[in-house]
DNA sequence: TTGACCAAAAATGTTGACATTTTTGCTGAT
DNA sequence: ATCAGCAAAAATGTCAACATTTTTGGTCAA
């Protein structure tokens, strides 16, 4: 089919497939707790079963579909309990990130995740908004994960926790990271990184996941 | 093919080969590094390539392997660096898990759990080897992870990061687990899950889960 | 010998068809 | 109206064939 819409002809079907549903999981414009129908996805995106098997077998290894043989695959339910679960997690794969990566990262990384603060910082003055733009925080918090320098954490924390975190603020309206605290919390945990204070580093970044876990404890009633 | 070596139909061909080749990586029977090529597991397990791709894509997600596209599958290679990374990242996920499993546990959990340690000393004193056998290890902490009671902490510990461990141990040769103080240490988890002492339990796994990354960081020359 | 080039072989990507299981929805008895 | 039973329809599981890409291995020129 329309393979000649990728310019690289070694991005495959199934990997553009995984993406295409990824993102429309995480948008909610595949519904939560919804079929995604092997049949009825070939027809509507005029592709074999194949390939969209193999993406769904990949999306199940991100979290964002849960599977069971002759049944098929429904995009997950986010209750309170599971998003709470998937802080939890994050809290101990960050926590642990974010300690090696002030050991680990370079000068110049450092330079460029606090160039990401100072942007953050700048957008908060003249926005007068008090909260910071989903994707900056994204880009703040990959920046020290990919900086750990441990592929087998790295690779959790992304494919499986943080497709589900912007999921979850997508879905809910969350369009920024709505903590007050927030840009002055990236500001000390940058601030740690730079004085090479793993222990400063971790503490704060636990303190920043964990507030974001409460605000989401009071919010939702799931 | 041979469906009828299933009592259960629906146990997948998919399930039972993604099973079959987890195993045989975990063994070593197939090799680290080496490739798993599609054409050749087709004819060799007689089966078509359709479900071989589905379990290669969920061994992915298990880090079991590695993939390319265009290039396919090779075994994961369990270099020293990989080993001492896969390490922090169990650090990471069970002390929380023992955390949360000290605040979860059903008291019938927890009579399991010293049920468990009640063999080892029994093993310890009866054989006069001071290692614990493997499999009696994992059921160890395999009870602490189910119950914690977070479907997403013990997802990753069981299927991304237990498999990786045993492939370790099992291809070095490491048949129990050796630590003079695994015992001990053990029974002071089980004892502070008992007492309800979070906190107490979650450093006393940090010790233990950091005691024997210690010893495969001196150990391991590659 | 080395290295570029090219055709043959083999491997991976994708498709469509068939097999089996699950779901749907009608029929009839209570 | 409700429920069991059953046939039709639809969905998932598996296979075999075709398409495309990569690898192999041999040839020839330098």
């Amino acid at each position: 089919m329309n393979q000649a819409l990728n310019s690289d002809k070694s991005i495959t079907l199934s990997n553009t497939l995984t993406a295409t549903l990824r993102d429309a999981i995480i948008t909610g414009e595949i519904a939560q707790g919804s079929k995604l129908s092997e049949t009825k996805l070939s027809s509507e995106l005029d592709v074999s079963r194949g390939p969209i098997r193999e993406a769904i077998r990949r999306l199940e290894g991100m979290n964002l579909i849960h599977y069971a043989p002759q049944q098929g695959a429904r995009v997950v339910t986010l209750t309170r309990q599971l998003v709470l679960e998937i802080y939890h997690a994050r809290e101990a794969l960050e926590c642990k990130a974010v300690a090696l990566a002030t050991k680990n990262m370079s000068s110049r990384e450092i330079d460029e995740l606090n160039r990401v603060v100072d942007i953050q910082s700048k957008h908060i003055k003249e926005s007068g908004s008090s909260s910071l733009p989903a994707e900056s925080d994204y880009a703040f918090h990959e920046i020290i994960i990919k900086g750990c320098n441990n592929k087998v954490i790295e690779g959790a924390l992304l494919q499986e926790i943080y497709n589900l975190i912007k999921m979850f603020r997508y879905q809910n309206n969350i369009a920024g990271v709505s903590s007050s605290n927030a840009l002055t919390e990236h500001r000390q945990i940058a601030y740690a990184i730079g004085q090479r204070d793993a222990l400063l580093a971790e503490m704060t970044m636990r303190q920043h996941i964990m507030r974001a876990r409460e605000r989401i404890k009071n919010i939702m009633t799931d």
